[in-house]
DNA sequence: TTTAATTACGAACGGCGTAATGATC
DNA sequence: GATCATTACGCCGTTCGTAATTAAA
């Protein structure tokens, strides 16, 4: 799993659909549409039904949402904490370095 | 960024150190080392002071540690929620499919 | 000299786009 | 026929391992 996967599916949910989602995403259909097979077969259940030209939500699909959403934003949590130990660039020399256990073995 | 990535960095962490990390990742050391800067060019931040021969961490990886446990988490939560909705296998067929707003456009 | 980490290079895998196919409205 | 989704195929970027290099203990 991949939270780049995630992200396609989540979007896939908000816009009702692949051509909309992939529009959003700047992705081409076949491309989203093989990233979801993806997460799918990763799973190992589907995450929609495919009714004709229209997708919906199976059980599955319903359940991830949730933690799919928490999942991207934990993502986005952990860039922040480390860009904002210092406004951007570099690397900070503050804490002092400690030997990692340099006793036993 | 990437959630393999903050598996990589958290074993380096753990075991202090890119050779034990890599041992337990079952991979090779270069690549682990490959994975992190990767990691750190992205992030724009150094994680690791390397000292010689040690890799000691730096105060933007200090920070990286917490929200890292918590995305990796939360990403084991959101498969865990689809394996939920049936043991395993196959797609389930409950809630009934609802047009996505056929009306406008 | 032994151990830890990096750099160099080549191979395998995965993700993306374009083109073509199937299916529904 | 027009639109939405899927397969087919080729390309490029990424990841990995092996081998060679650097550096510290």
């Amino acid at each position: 799993m991949d939270v780049r996967q995630l992200e396609y599916f989540l979007a896939v949910v908000d816009h009702g659909g692949f051509n909309r989602a992939a529009s959003a995403l700047y992705l081409s259909q076949p491309s989203l549409s093989q990233a979801i097979r993806a997460l799918e077969r990763d799973l190992g259940s589907d995450l929609f039904h495919r009714i004709g030209r229209r997708a919906v939500l199976t059980d599955a699909g319903t359940a991830l949402i949730a933690p799919a959403r928490e999942a991207v934003r934990s993502l986005q949590l952990a860039r922040a904490s480390v860009e904002s130990v210092h406004g951007l660039r570099g690397a900070g020399w503050t804490s002092r370095p400690r030997p990692h256990r340099p006793s036993s073995r």
